[in-house]
DNA sequence: TCAGACGGTATCCTTTTTGATACTATGTGC
DNA sequence: GCACATAGTATCAAAAAGGATACCGTCTGA
Protein backbone atom coordinates (compact mmCIF):
# COMPACT_ATOMS: atom_id res chain seq x y z
CA UNK A 1 0.00 0.00 0.00
CA UNK A 2 1.25 2.93 -1.51
CA UNK A 3 2.40 5.78 1.29
CA UNK A 4 2.39 9.53 1.32
CA UNK A 5 6.19 10.79 0.72
CA UNK A 6 6.11 12.74 4.03
CA UNK A 7 4.58 11.54 7.33
CA UNK A 8 4.90 14.89 9.08
CA UNK A 9 4.74 18.32 7.74
CA UNK A 10 6.15 20.24 10.16
CA UNK A 11 9.29 20.75 8.11
CA UNK A 12 9.33 24.60 7.48
CA UNK A 13 7.41 27.35 5.78
CA UNK A 14 6.72 26.06 2.10
CA UNK A 15 5.77 22.58 2.93
CA UNK A 16 2.41 23.08 2.38
CA UNK A 17 3.72 22.98 -0.89
CA UNK A 18 5.09 19.59 -0.86
CA UNK A 19 2.35 18.39 1.73
CA UNK A 20 -0.16 19.22 -1.61
CA UNK A 21 2.46 17.51 -4.27
CA UNK A 22 2.77 14.25 -1.99
CA UNK A 23 -1.06 14.01 -2.24
CA UNK A 24 -1.54 15.24 -6.00
CA UNK A 25 2.11 14.15 -7.38
CA UNK A 26 0.84 10.74 -8.52
CA UNK A 27 1.75 9.62 -12.19
CA UNK A 28 -1.66 9.69 -13.35
CA UNK A 29 -3.73 11.82 -10.69
CA UNK A 30 -3.75 15.08 -12.10
CA UNK A 31 -5.08 14.20 -15.48
CA UNK A 32 -7.80 11.77 -13.22
CA UNK A 33 -8.61 15.04 -11.30
CA UNK A 34 -8.73 17.18 -14.02
CA UNK A 35 -11.09 14.50 -16.02
CA UNK A 36 -13.60 14.31 -12.94
CA UNK A 37 -13.59 18.30 -12.67
CA UNK A 38 -15.56 18.04 -15.87
CA UNK A 39 -17.91 15.46 -14.15
CA UNK A 40 -18.78 11.90 -13.02
CA UNK A 41 -17.13 8.97 -14.66
CA UNK A 42 -17.08 5.41 -14.74
CA UNK A 43 -14.14 3.41 -14.50
CA UNK A 44 -13.57 2.63 -17.86
CA UNK A 45 -14.62 5.78 -19.00
CA UNK A 46 -11.73 7.19 -16.89
CA UNK A 47 -9.36 4.84 -18.48
CA UNK A 48 -10.27 5.52 -22.45
CA UNK A 49 -9.70 9.41 -21.85
CA UNK A 50 -6.48 8.99 -19.98
CA UNK A 51 -4.79 7.09 -22.48
CA UNK A 52 -1.59 4.82 -21.86
CA UNK A 53 -2.54 4.38 -18.01
CA UNK A 54 -3.02 0.75 -17.24
CA UNK A 55 -6.42 -1.05 -15.46
CA UNK A 56 -3.54 -1.94 -12.44
CA UNK A 57 -2.37 2.13 -12.30
CA UNK A 58 -5.98 3.34 -12.68
CA UNK A 59 -7.34 1.08 -9.91
CA UNK A 60 -4.59 2.54 -7.92
CA UNK A 61 -4.57 5.96 -8.14
CA UNK A 62 -8.01 5.91 -8.09
CA UNK A 63 -8.08 3.64 -4.37
CA UNK A 64 -5.52 6.13 -3.69
CA UNK A 65 -7.53 9.52 -4.39
CA UNK A 66 -10.29 7.68 -2.87
CA UNK A 67 -8.81 6.92 0.46
CA UNK A 68 -6.97 10.75 0.74
CA UNK A 69 -10.69 12.03 0.51
CA UNK A 70 -10.91 13.32 -3.06
CA UNK A 71 -13.08 10.96 -4.99
CA UNK A 72 -16.32 9.03 -4.19
CA UNK A 73 -16.66 5.52 -5.41
CA UNK A 74 -20.01 4.15 -5.78
CA UNK A 75 -21.03 1.11 -6.69
CA UNK A 76 -23.75 0.11 -7.79
CA UNK A 77 -24.84 -3.45 -7.36
CA UNK A 78 -25.48 -4.81 -10.97
CA UNK A 79 -24.30 -7.04 -13.58
CA UNK A 80 -22.52 -5.64 -15.38
CA UNK A 81 -20.79 -4.23 -12.57
CA UNK A 82 -21.20 -0.65 -12.57
CA UNK A 83 -18.87 1.90 -10.59
CA UNK A 84 -18.65 5.76 -10.64
CA UNK A 85 -15.97 8.21 -9.72
CA UNK A 86 -16.69 11.51 -8.59
CA UNK A 87 -15.49 14.10 -6.71
CA UNK A 88 -15.46 14.95 -3.21
CA UNK A 89 -15.64 18.66 -2.04
CA UNK A 90 -11.93 18.35 -1.26
CA UNK A 91 -11.52 17.10 -4.12
CA UNK A 92 -13.60 19.95 -5.96
CA UNK A 93 -11.40 22.23 -3.92
CA UNK A 94 -8.37 21.40 -5.76
CA UNK A 95 -9.85 23.06 -8.54
CA UNK A 96 -7.52 26.02 -8.50
CA UNK A 97 -4.18 24.13 -8.11
CA UNK A 98 -5.26 21.69 -10.91
CA UNK A 99 -6.48 24.58 -13.39
CA UNK A 100 -2.87 26.63 -12.41
CA UNK A 101 -1.02 23.30 -13.18
CA UNK A 102 -3.45 23.26 -16.53
CA UNK A 103 -2.63 26.46 -17.34
CA UNK A 104 1.28 26.72 -17.07
CA UNK A 105 1.73 23.16 -18.77
CA UNK A 106 -0.86 24.61 -21.88
CA UNK A 107 1.61 27.94 -21.89
CA UNK A 108 5.08 26.44 -21.62
CA UNK A 109 5.34 22.63 -22.21
CA UNK A 110 5.58 22.72 -26.02
CA UNK A 111 4.91 19.38 -27.02
CA UNK A 112 7.51 18.77 -29.88
CA UNK A 113 9.86 18.33 -27.19
CA UNK A 114 12.00 21.17 -27.39
CA UNK A 115 13.42 23.05 -24.71
CA UNK A 116 15.27 26.33 -24.04
CA UNK A 117 17.95 25.57 -21.18
CA UNK A 118 19.93 28.53 -22.22
CA UNK A 119 18.50 30.69 -20.18
CA UNK B 1 20.61 11.65 -15.62
CA UNK B 2 16.76 11.33 -14.32
CA UNK B 3 14.10 11.86 -17.06
CA UNK B 4 10.66 12.76 -16.96
CA UNK B 5 7.88 11.14 -16.74
CA UNK B 6 6.55 10.86 -20.20
CA UNK B 7 8.54 11.80 -23.52
CA UNK B 8 5.49 13.22 -24.98
CA UNK B 9 2.10 15.05 -24.07
CA UNK B 10 0.30 14.93 -26.61
CA UNK B 11 -1.39 12.41 -25.65
CA UNK B 12 -5.40 14.05 -24.57
CA UNK B 13 -6.88 16.96 -23.00
CA UNK B 14 -5.72 17.42 -19.10
CA UNK B 15 -2.64 16.56 -20.64
CA UNK B 16 -0.41 19.75 -19.27
CA UNK B 17 -1.50 18.72 -15.84
CA UNK B 18 0.49 15.91 -16.37
CA UNK B 19 3.32 17.92 -18.07
CA UNK B 20 3.48 20.59 -15.45
CA UNK B 21 3.24 17.62 -12.66
CA UNK B 22 6.35 15.92 -14.28
CA UNK B 23 8.41 18.76 -14.19
CA UNK B 24 7.75 20.08 -10.28
CA UNK B 25 6.47 16.68 -8.77
CA UNK B 26 10.05 15.79 -7.85
CA UNK B 27 10.37 15.07 -3.83
CA UNK B 28 11.65 18.29 -3.03
CA UNK B 29 11.09 20.65 -6.94
CA UNK B 30 8.35 22.48 -4.85
CA UNK B 31 10.17 23.66 -1.47
CA UNK B 32 12.96 24.23 -3.36
CA UNK B 33 11.10 26.36 -6.07
CA UNK B 34 9.00 28.08 -3.07
CA UNK B 35 12.27 29.28 -1.59
CA UNK B 36 13.71 30.32 -4.65
CA UNK B 37 11.02 32.40 -5.10
CA UNK B 38 11.45 34.63 -1.84
CA UNK B 39 14.78 34.99 -3.48
CA UNK B 40 18.82 33.64 -4.82
CA UNK B 41 20.00 31.37 -2.40
CA UNK B 42 23.42 29.65 -2.18
CA UNK B 43 23.63 25.48 -1.58
CA UNK B 44 23.89 25.68 1.60
CA UNK B 45 21.16 28.10 2.56
CA UNK B 46 18.95 25.88 0.94
CA UNK B 47 19.85 22.76 2.47
CA UNK B 48 19.33 24.70 6.25
CA UNK B 49 15.74 25.64 5.07
CA UNK B 50 15.00 22.85 3.13
CA UNK B 51 15.05 20.22 6.52
CA UNK B 52 15.37 16.49 6.01
CA UNK B 53 17.09 16.83 2.42
CA UNK B 54 20.54 15.18 1.98
CA UNK B 55 23.11 16.64 -0.40
CA UNK B 56 22.86 14.35 -2.98
CA UNK B 57 19.35 14.55 -2.93
CA UNK B 58 19.59 18.60 -3.19
CA UNK B 59 22.01 18.46 -6.21
CA UNK B 60 19.62 16.14 -8.07
CA UNK B 61 16.87 18.40 -7.89
CA UNK B 62 18.95 21.47 -8.62
CA UNK B 63 20.54 19.64 -11.54
CA UNK B 64 17.20 18.50 -12.89
CA UNK B 65 15.12 22.33 -12.27
CA UNK B 66 18.49 23.84 -13.42
CA UNK B 67 18.54 21.66 -16.76
CA UNK B 68 14.89 21.91 -17.31
CA UNK B 69 15.12 25.95 -17.34
CA UNK B 70 13.73 26.87 -14.24
CA UNK B 71 16.76 27.53 -11.83
CA UNK B 72 19.86 29.44 -13.09
CA UNK B 73 23.24 28.18 -11.55
CA UNK B 74 25.77 30.81 -10.66
CA UNK B 75 29.25 29.58 -9.49
CA UNK B 76 31.72 31.85 -8.18
CA UNK B 77 35.32 30.95 -8.63
CA UNK B 78 35.96 31.50 -5.15
CA UNK B 79 37.69 29.25 -2.37
CA UNK B 80 35.80 28.32 -0.45
CA UNK B 81 32.88 27.59 -3.24
CA UNK B 82 30.10 29.89 -3.63
CA UNK B 83 27.22 28.86 -5.88
CA UNK B 84 24.00 30.92 -6.60
CA UNK B 85 20.74 29.72 -6.95
CA UNK B 86 18.03 31.50 -8.43
CA UNK B 87 15.61 31.47 -10.28
CA UNK B 88 14.81 32.15 -14.59
CA UNK B 89 12.09 33.86 -15.44
CA UNK B 90 10.68 30.61 -17.09
CA UNK B 91 11.29 29.47 -13.00
CA UNK B 92 9.16 32.87 -12.02
CA UNK B 93 6.48 32.23 -14.14
CA UNK B 94 5.96 28.72 -11.73
CA UNK B 95 4.98 31.30 -9.47
CA UNK B 96 1.15 30.70 -9.33
CA UNK B 97 1.35 26.86 -9.84
CA UNK B 98 3.87 27.05 -6.72
CA UNK B 99 1.26 29.63 -4.55
CA UNK B 100 -1.47 27.68 -5.54
CA UNK B 101 0.12 24.50 -3.93
CA UNK B 102 0.83 26.25 -0.93
CA UNK B 103 -2.54 27.88 -0.48
CA UNK B 104 -4.14 24.72 -0.99
CA UNK B 105 -1.98 22.89 1.68
CA UNK B 106 -1.72 25.61 4.21
CA UNK B 107 -5.92 25.26 3.88
CA UNK B 108 -6.05 21.75 3.78
CA UNK B 109 -3.39 19.65 4.93
CA UNK B 110 -3.26 19.04 8.68
CA UNK B 111 -0.05 19.97 9.64
CA UNK B 112 0.75 18.86 13.37
CA UNK B 113 2.78 21.76 15.20
CA UNK B 114 2.66 23.69 12.38
CA UNK B 115 2.99 27.25 13.27
CA UNK B 116 2.61 30.86 11.54
CA UNK B 117 3.99 30.45 7.74
CA UNK B 118 4.20 33.89 6.32
CA UNK B 119 3.56 34.41 2.44
C1' DT C 1 47.15 19.24 13.71
C1' DC C 2 42.42 18.77 13.69
C1' DA C 3 37.66 20.37 12.85
C1' DG C 4 34.53 22.79 10.21
C1' DA C 5 32.53 25.24 6.24
C1' DC C 6 31.97 25.18 1.28
C1' DG C 7 29.73 22.54 -2.80
C1' DG C 8 29.81 19.06 -4.39
C1' DT C 9 30.93 13.25 -6.33
C1' DA C 10 30.91 8.33 -6.14
C1' DT C 11 29.15 4.12 -4.56
C1' DC C 12 26.08 1.08 -2.82
C1' DC C 13 21.69 -0.15 -1.34
C1' DT C 14 16.59 -0.02 -0.26
C1' DT C 15 12.13 1.50 -1.17
C1' DT C 16 8.65 2.96 -4.16
C1' DT C 17 6.51 3.11 -8.34
C1' DT C 18 5.25 1.43 -12.61
C1' DG C 19 4.40 -2.06 -16.25
C1' DA C 20 3.03 -6.64 -18.32
C1' DT C 21 0.35 -10.29 -18.05
C1' DA C 22 -2.96 -13.46 -16.65
C1' DC C 23 -6.99 -14.27 -14.04
C1' DT C 24 -11.81 -13.60 -11.52
C1' DA C 25 -17.22 -13.34 -12.14
C1' DT C 26 -21.45 -12.48 -14.66
C1' DG C 27 -24.34 -11.41 -18.47
C1' DT C 28 -25.19 -10.42 -23.54
C1' DG C 29 -24.82 -11.19 -28.44
C1' DC C 30 -23.42 -14.34 -32.28
C1' DG D 1 -19.11 -22.50 -27.33
C1' DC D 2 -16.72 -18.05 -27.96
C1' DA D 3 -15.69 -13.26 -27.58
C1' DC D 4 -16.73 -9.03 -25.44
C1' DA D 5 -17.99 -5.78 -21.88
C1' DT D 6 -18.02 -4.57 -16.94
C1' DA D 7 -14.47 -3.54 -12.81
C1' DG D 8 -11.46 -5.13 -10.97
C1' DT D 9 -7.08 -8.80 -8.42
C1' DA D 10 -2.91 -11.24 -8.25
C1' DT D 11 1.68 -12.02 -9.41
C1' DC D 12 6.06 -11.16 -11.16
C1' DA D 13 9.52 -8.18 -12.91
C1' DA D 14 11.78 -3.86 -14.05
C1' DA D 15 12.73 0.83 -13.56
C1' DA D 16 12.92 4.95 -11.10
C1' DA D 17 13.46 7.45 -7.06
C1' DG D 18 15.44 8.20 -2.86
C1' DG D 19 18.77 7.47 1.23
C1' DA D 20 23.28 6.51 3.73
C1' DT D 21 27.79 7.01 3.74
C1' DA D 22 32.33 8.16 2.48
C1' DC D 23 35.26 10.98 -0.09
C1' DC D 24 37.41 15.37 -2.79
C1' DG D 25 40.20 20.00 -2.37
C1' DT D 26 40.82 24.32 -0.25
C1' DC D 27 40.71 27.63 3.25
C1' DT D 28 39.92 29.50 8.11
C1' DG D 29 40.01 29.25 13.00
C1' DA D 30 41.33 26.95 17.36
Amino acid sequence: MPRPRHERFDCSPGCPVEATLALIGGKWKGVVLWHLLQGTLRFNEIRRRVSGVTQRMLTNQLRELESDGFVIRTVYPEVPPKVEYSLSERGRSLAPVILALQAWGEANVNVAGQRDVSG
